[in-house]
DNA sequence: ATTTAATTAGTAAAGATTACTATCTAGGAA
DNA sequence: TTCCTAGATAGTAATCTTTACTAATTAAAT
């Protein structure tokens, strides 16, 4: 059983409450994928929840899955963490400054905070090991993906 | 010409002596690299990296592109940003939290912090767009990464 | 100039994600 | 309930990104 019966029923029902109410076809792998994403508390990948998953329905696809999960996230169920567009970049100002990036298109613009920059790092986060960094990431829509539509 | 041959300059400086005192060769090719990230203000990817520098360097292959970009990187002379690993994960969490991430192996882990929570969105990042939220990332190396060599 | 270990070009391989098509099914209508 | 249909899935192929490999080249120390 899960560690947290209530919580996982929770997280649960917000996820197929979700769905629902997006119109969406509640079928039986999107059940399973929810059922799997509630009853955890780490940040799974795609093969993860694949694996989870097939061990309950053993004939759900990969391609499944991944339509699941980017239809979760696409709803704002579910958030998407580590590689957000397909390719890796690369920052070359090395001076203190933080991101905003947009959830769309990807791109991304530095901005400058003295505001958070004075925040020390939270007691909590040494707790998991030596801190290098601290950097916000702000999300949004940049103004180009906000109005027109270009690419 | 650059925008700004000076900070450009100071910026190419900066990326050649770090090589140098890294003791690893000064190539034609790493030099190209390094001046293609110094005249740029946005975040390239391998692809951009590759397109500007090969128009200088027309057998300058891909696969020189990704070694060279990825020793800056192990270096500490330019940050990645984006894609860190491989795979894109899914955050099931949609409670407001923060991110401790393992430079080495990925892990990740959730924190959180009234202190940052309480810090008003800085102004300069409303002007790239319309923000959905702020989040901050901690980056350095795990207690796993940090003692046993174990993946 | 010679030597050598590091680096590169070119290509192949591996890995991750997306696309495609025939088949199937959730959910509404009769 | 049964029927119907738009939407979803399984299985696989294709695409895209990144890493690995090897023979040839080259930086830089001698």
């Amino acid at each position: 059983m899960p560690p947290f019966p209530d919580e996982s029923s929770h997280h649960l029902k917000r996820l197929t409450d979700g769905l629902k109410r997006a119109g969406v076809k509640l079928t039986h792998q999107r059940l399973e994928v929810c059922r799997e994403l509630a009853g955890v508390t780490d940040h799974p990948d795609v093969e993860a929840v694949f694996h989870g998953v097939r061990a309950r329905v053993p004939t759900i696809s990969l391609d499944t899955v991944y339509r699941a999960l980017a239809l979760l996230a696409d709803l704002g169920l579910i958030g998407r963490v580590g590689a957000l567009q397909g390719r890796m970049r690369f920052d070359p100002n090395m001076t203190p400054h933080h991101h905003f990036v947009c959830a769309r298109c990807g791109a991304m613009h530095d901005f400058t905070s003295a505001a958070v920059d004075q925040i020390p790092i939270p007691d909590d986060a040494h707790a998991f090991g030596h801190v290098h960094a601290m950097q916000v990431e702000i999300r949004g829509l940049c103004r180009r993906c906000q109005f027109g539509q270009e690419s």
